[in-house]
DNA sequence: GCAACACTCAAGTCTTCACTTGACAATCAA
DNA sequence: TTGATTGTCAAGTGAAGACTTGAGTGTTGC
């Protein structure tokens, strides 16, 4: 099981599919297995494996096997790629956007 | 130009195109227009023009024209209805945990 | 007016990727 | 042991979508 690295890219390109997005919402009410995944989203067991590998390798879940079966459970790190992203251009503009109100409130001295 | 609505589902299909992501990084800085934001990203205007249009219809982003050139520049509704879904997943992620550590901080008389 | 510019539109190509199928491995339970 | 369950692997299919090309529209400046 690769763990390559939760980097933002990964994990918006993991989080545009509305099948792995279903998954995620599934798993924060609690953790599950492939095969109890499967049934609700009207894939096949094998098409939600590779979606959980998806979620598995850019950070969004882990996964641990015990006997026949791997349970999958919501990982932050992912999660906290996503939002640093964003957080960093959100504050980028909103930089931005204060100087402009400052240069508009300065009084027109000039 | 349709300006749909800014879903988190449409915003993170939008965020998972390299190409769109390097435009949005682009417009942090400055507002640009189409043949500006093209060169340093080696692919066509007409591609650029189609990445701002998803991205424009998804909230990321608002354009005005003026005479022939149409200035894009970053619009924060995207991003929010991005982070809201993160945040939502992650609180509910964390109060199940919280739960969980209650449970086992629980003294063991039972 | 005319040429250069900035963009728009409509096909068409080509790659990526979500999904299925079918065979196989490992584990559990009777 | 045997059969059912759970998951893994490898192709292969089909659709979505990123990108190009080429023609066309409106704008600016000479």
């Amino acid at each position: 099981m690769p763990r390559p690295k939760p980097t933002a890219a990964r994990v918006f390109h993991a989080l545009g599919d509305p099948t792995r997005r279903a998954i995620l919402e599934r798993l924060t009410r609690a953790p599950a297995s492939a095969s109890q995944l499967a049934p609700p989203l009207a894939v096949t067991l094998a098409a939600v494996v590779q979606h959980l590998n998806v979620l598995e390798s850019c950070g969004l879940i882990r996964s641990e096997k015990s006997g026949r079966t791997r349970t999958c459970r919501l990982h932050p790190a992912g999660f906290a790629a996503a939002e640093h992203w964003i957080a960093a251009r959100r504050s980028a503009w909103e930089e931005r956007f204060d100087r402009l109100g400052e240069l508009l409130a300065r009084p027109e001295d000039a």
